[in-house]
DNA sequence: AGGGCGAGCCAC
DNA sequence: AAACGTGGCTCGCCCT
């Protein structure tokens, strides 16, 4: 396959280059890279490719500056050389649009070493994703993609191939095919966005790439000191109720040997098996399997059980939150910025929800020994700012439920006034419990709840709970309506959609009545879910404009919360920016109640 | 040995 | 009649 492509080596030609790009309204576009961390590989290539078929490669090797010497090199790993100021210009112009796979890699590349926020974004992955609609059998690779949409082969063997020496024409090729296959791709993928109606999502995704690239060049900052001193007191803690669980393990038959100072033979306590088997032999009517739930209510009678619980959960932590996350081995440490810069899938989820991974730091445990290792800086706050129950207010709004709206526009506690009105009594005679119930029940009713599995949660019988559930949909009649047509819009049109329109299709056997009951479930959730990471990723994007030339950085977001390091002088006002921005992105989509954001100020990721 | 998978548990 | 949604990480077990 000939690819017509032009090596870029020198000032003149890159100018040249830049005008004849600076035509165009748009360009494919791609980087290669000699590593995959903007802090310690460089950008080797940067490829355009025009419309009409011809491919610029620009060597950036043949331009001083960057990690790789030269005179402009300030040390500070990014290229100064004059002579990439079209480079530049060009980049950061928002015409013409770059179309790129994956573009939040190549933005952090650019915003790191050519110090350019790209402009104007058409990002092929994530328009695959969309146009996917949840399915999660696709892959979204641009090999994939590209063989998916267009009736070509795109191969990616060279990719991880050596970008630090000279150049193969192998590797051109393949640097001007990977640009130039991206021209017709968003051409069949702007038909299938338009067929789906998803121009506007796609559009507050594109607008959501480099939030998120700055996100993760960001990177949050541990204290690696305080994480130690947590994993010693787990680990002290461990071993404590390790040795205790041991004894009380080999009662009757050990005892002996270790009297007598010999070595007791431990079990492997982490095994299911090994546990069943000594469980047994004290007397414990083992059910079928030892998880937890199923060990929970023999927990009271065999204080062997008890125990053992108790050890699952503080090993469970210890492995889950451990040293790993400092071992040098893991990388999430990085030695540049010894900060964690973890990654954000951008539609992580059917719903459009973010996916965190290397770590996941959208799962830190909620205890304060946690949380509090992650800290601003000398001289810096986190402010940490989330949505007050967003879910039920996008629910409010997309059912119109009057009882609902108004107990949002009230300012009334509304599992307060939801336990008045499903218990029977005065809005001021409600019980803690009659509270917690209602809560429990509101927040149960997004993911589609049923009174099983309600009774389950709550302890109430049967009877008891569909009792409440009836009371409940009898109170909330718009909600039932609402929750009712969704079920049945998931099994007829197999289709559900956000506030941004956002699409999840489900494809299931209609024999299957698991499969179907779980696709009513996703119909009833995913809008609400869905239209939550609408909300927070309009959110990212306002902000990001906010806070650009200021000390702000957005460190993490975790589905309905965003925390930004700032200067500890300026956290006040960057406060209120954050709050404003997180206000008006949610006022976009929920128009029918208010809109509340909860804003704190900290030195630690505490609330 | 190493991948796949389920169990378990963390977040929202 | 009805098994509450979305993820990631780590472990042990099982299989090749």
């Amino acid at each position: 396959m000939d690819t017509n492509y032009k090596l870029i080596t020198n000032a003149t030609d890159l100018r040249i280059a830049c005008d004849e790009l600076s035509q165009q309204s748009i360009v494919g576009f791609d980087t290669e890279t000699t590593s995959l961390d903007p802090y310690s590989g460089r950008v080797r290539l940067v490829q355009f490719a025009a419309p009409g078929g011809s491919v610029y490669i620009i060597d950036l090797d043949c331009f001083s500056g960057g990690n790789n010497g030269g005179a402009a090199n300030n040390g500070d790993g990014i290229y100064h050389d004059e002579a990439l100021a079209p480079l530049k210009k060009l980049l950061a112009a928002a015409r013409p649009v770059k179309i790129a796979h994956n573009a939040k890699f190549d933005a952090k590349w650019i915003k790191r070493q050519l110090d350019v926020e790209l402009g104007g974004l058409f990002d092929t992955l994530l328009a695959s994703q969309l146009v996917s609609a949840g399915n999660t059998e696709d892959r979204h690779s641009l090999e994939v993609v590209a063989a998916r949409y267009l009736e070509e082969r795109v191969d990616k063997a060279e990719q991880l191939s050596d970008w630090n020496r000279e150049l193969s024409e192998a590797q051109l090729e393949y640097a001007a095919r990977d640009a130039a296959v991206l021209v017709p791709l968003r051409e069949r993928l702007v038909e299938r966005l338009k067929a789906e109606n998803l121009i506007q999502c796609a559009t507050l995704e594109f607008d959501c790439v480099l939030p998120v690239a700055d996100l993760e060049l960001a990177g949050f900052y541990l204290d690696q000191a305080r994480w130690r001193e947590q994993i010693a007191n787990v680990e002290q803690l461990r071993a404590r109720l390790a040795g205790e669980l041991q004894e009380m393990l080999a009662e009757g038959t050990m005892q002996q040997a270790s009297l007598f100072g010999e070595t007791r033979v431990d079990f492997n306590i982490d095994s299911h098996v090994q546990l069943t088997k000594a469980l047994k032999r004290l007397g414990v009517p083992v059910p079928d399997s030892t998880r937890n739930w199923k060990l929970q209510p023999l927990a009271e009678e065999y204080p062997v059980v008890k125990k053992l619980l108790e050890y699952r959960t503080v090993q469970k932590s210890l492995t889950s939150y451990g040293e790993n996350i400092l071992d040098p081995k893991s990388g999430y440490i990085n030695s540049h910025t010894q900060r964690i810069h973890a990654n954000f899938h951008q539609i992580g989820a059917p719903t459009g929800r973010f996916a965190c991974t290397q770590p996941n730091i959208q799962q830190v445990p909620h205890a304060i020994e946690y949380r509090r290792c992650f800290r601003a800086p000398d001289n810096r706050k986190l402010i940490i700012a989330d949505y007050s129950q967003v879910e039920l207010r996008i629910l409010a709004h997309i059912t119109g439920d009057q009882g609902f709206i108004d107990a949002f526009n009230s300012g009334a506690d509304l599992h307060r006034v939801t336990a008045a009105q499903v218990f029977g009594v005065p809005l001021d005679e409600v019980t803690a419990d009659q509270r917690s119930f209602a809560k429990r029940l509101n927040f149960g009713v997004v993911y589609g709840i049923g009174a099983q599995r309600f009774s389950m949660m709550t302890g109430l019988s049967l009877t008891e709970s569909e009792d409440i559930l009836r009371r409940y949909f009898a109170t909330y009649r718009a909600l039932d309506t609402w929750l009712r047509e969704a079920a049945r819009r998931a099994v007829r049109e197999r289709t559900a959609r956000t506030l941004s329109n956002r699409l999840a299709r489900f494809t299931f056997d209609p024999a299957d009545k698991q499969a179907a009951s779980l696709a009513q479930r996703n119909g009833k959730n995913m809008p609400i879910q869905g239209s939550s990471a609408d909300i927070l990723k309009r959110a990212l994007r306002l902000l990001h404009d906010k806070l650009r030339d200021s000390s702000a950085r957005i460190v993490n977001i975790v589905h309905d919360e965003i925390v930004v390091e700032a200067d500890a002088c300026d956290a006040e006002e960057i406060a209120r920016t954050v709050e404003a921005a997180m206000c008006a992105a949610g006022e976009e989509y929920v128009t029918r109640v208010p809109i509340k954001v909860e804003t704190e100020i900290a030195d630690e990721w505490v609330k």
